[in-house]
DNA sequence: TTGTAAGCGTTATCAC
DNA sequence: GTGATAACGCTTACAA
């Protein structure tokens, strides 16, 4: 007996064979039909598109990426994005830009969520197998080692840090200048008379830093003479800075309560804010003042009219386009924001 | 003159070839080592993986994927995943979910921003170029006829729905019941004694649908006879629901408001809030109650203590790696999930 | 301008 | 248990 007709995988993409076979041309003139940088007459292209169009033809971009592997110009136009820290809405608006400016450059994301310190040298290692051309870092849970780690390889993916930065000598960081913005701030609650901050700053993270809360320590030192009140939360988690506040400063005298609280970022800021009026009862910004850091779509609510420093994240994004077409290796870079005046400070 | 030796690529990714040639093995057996259902002997295991490990080589998965790709049993291990509606928290939320989830369950993630209406369609279009197994939709611009026309295609990807309802047949729907969720809200708040609600309703959709507003509409209809007055933004913002309801609301006498505001969402509903209290200087729930669906982090903050519908994220997530998993083609589903009394109603 | 041949790095098949 | 050999769908030479 016969056997069956080879185990045809019942569905199958259209390759590029069939649509020259359609088009009674090469295979090859059908790739150059696909390119712009084409040599190909006209008519032989129209005649490709149209057969290509007749049979849904999509070209095979894993194929391609793979054949065209050892070229020096290779890319696989994909990047992968390690994020984590969900409860941050600032992460939200980030992916907004990042995902808007990397598909408007032509570059596909792969998504990646490094679900605790300890997964990041596993994720990286998981995206290096898709071959990305780089890795875009937006968590706040890497650690140095896993990035030197990294570049180990025989093949060296662009390591890029997003809206922080690192020090590190592997990474490229993309960030908004957290020492000018934190002496914008500093010298903005200076000026309108606040003599008793409190730093509230978020987790303590790795290789990839805030310089906020050093600058804002140095600054009131030096200005001052004194180390402002400072505490931190494990998570850019208002519902954290909520507790922390709380906790810190229910059943404090008057006196001993500071006059403005500096967040670290908005998320800590709104928690903080739900904390001085629903916790100790009492007025922002009369009694105790409050500063933000992202201008997150909340902070603008009638609800906080947070002050806060807002990233030129459009900018930023581009930059990061920038960053992943060029050959040459481009640098770090950080960039100035702009401090929006509300209500609470 | 000779030539230069091959325009070799700087770098170059290490090869199963070179790590068979490292261990003294075929590649055949490099590649074993690295399956589970290997038949191979725990020596040669062994050495492959130690060789592996000294020259960091990783497989390359587009060069598997090509490979077996005629296999029945082939797949990428890919889904897109199509998004767009980033002022909208509980898309964080849903992030979070699905990212763990669907990482867990060894699947990876192509993130595409759906930037309008019209690139749908070229954004699926995109993705199939990757050879992705499945489409997650959780956005919510796309159109009926551009469901259809993917579906074309030699090869079908499966398409699915996550937190929409739809009527579709080309696609798998995975979301909470509407209905019976929205049956929950309208017969709690009847019972509340409300009697004058107000309908705040997102975007009117295309092809996937909250049922949500019809099921309310009916219901007001079926048991006081009469209809409910009712509202719509085009984005699921928060501060476009503000400005609505400001407008809306704003010089109305006191008899003319509505006692009660069943919001969509809770993007809706926090907007809603501060629309009430900062707009009209009315108090929630004394003078308008609120009540909202999904119940996002900012729900449960002192400032709003939001009446709200949660999903149960985590088990349709659990389901929609299941759906991914079977070669069967698993169908719609949905979840009930479930009513937090908070604060607003 | 177009076609042919030889890979890219892996997996499937089938001998040994 | 292991190794040759032929795909997979495309790109890159290079020849016509």
């Amino acid at each position: 007996m016969k056997k069956d007709p080879a185990p045809q995988p019942a569905e199958s993409y259209v390759t590029a064979d069939d649509v020259a076979r359609a088009a009674g041309v090469s295979r090859w003139t059908v790739n150059r039909a696909f390119r712009k940088d084409a040599s190909i007459s006209e008519k032989a292209r129209e005649k490709v598109l149209q057969a290509a169009a007749a049979l849904d033809y999509i070209p095979d971009l894993r194929a391609a990426a793979l054949a065209s592997a050892r070229s020096s110009s290779a890319r696989s136009n994909l990047v992968a994005l390690l994020i984590d820290d969900f409860a941050n809405p600032h992460k939200l608006v980030m992916l907004e830009h990042l995902t808007r400016a990397l598909r408007r450059g032509g570059w596909d994301i792969l998504l990646v969520n490094t679900l605790d310190t300890d997964d990041t040298a596993p994720a990286l290692r998981h995206a290096s197998q898709r071959r990305v051309d780089a890795t875009i870092l937006i968590g706040i849970q890497f650690h140095d080692d896993i990035l030197n780690a990294v570049q180990q390889g025989g093949r060296q993916p662009k390591l890029i840090v997003f809206a922080r930065t690192s020090q590190n000598e592997n990474v490229i960081s993309i960030a908004v200048d957290d020492r000018a913005a934190t002496l914008k701030i500093a010298q903005y609650i200076t000026q309108k008379g606040f003599r008793k901050p409190f730093y509230l700053a978020g987790p303590r993270t790795f290789s990839a830093h805030l310089l906020r809360k050093e600058t804002f320590m140095e600054y009131w030192a030096d200005t001052y003479g004194s180390q402002p009140e400072t505490q931190w939360v494990d998570a850019y988690d208002s519902q954290k800075a909520e507790r922390l506040i709380r906790q810190s400063l229910t059943g404090r005298a008057p006196q001993d309560l500071p006059d403005v609280i500096v967040c670290e970022n908005d998320a800590l800021a709104l928690g903080t804010i739900d904390a001085i009026r629903h916790d100790l009862k009492l007025r922002v910004p009369e009694d105790i003042a409050v500063i933000g850091f992202d201008d997150v779509p909340q902070a603008a609510s009638p609800n906080y009219r947070l002050t806060t420093y807002q990233q030129p994240l459009g900018d930023m994004a581009a930059y990061l386009v920038e960053v992943l077409d060029s050959r040459s290796p481009l640098s770090s870079k950080t960039f100035l924001g702009q401090l929006i005046i509300r209500e609470t400070a």
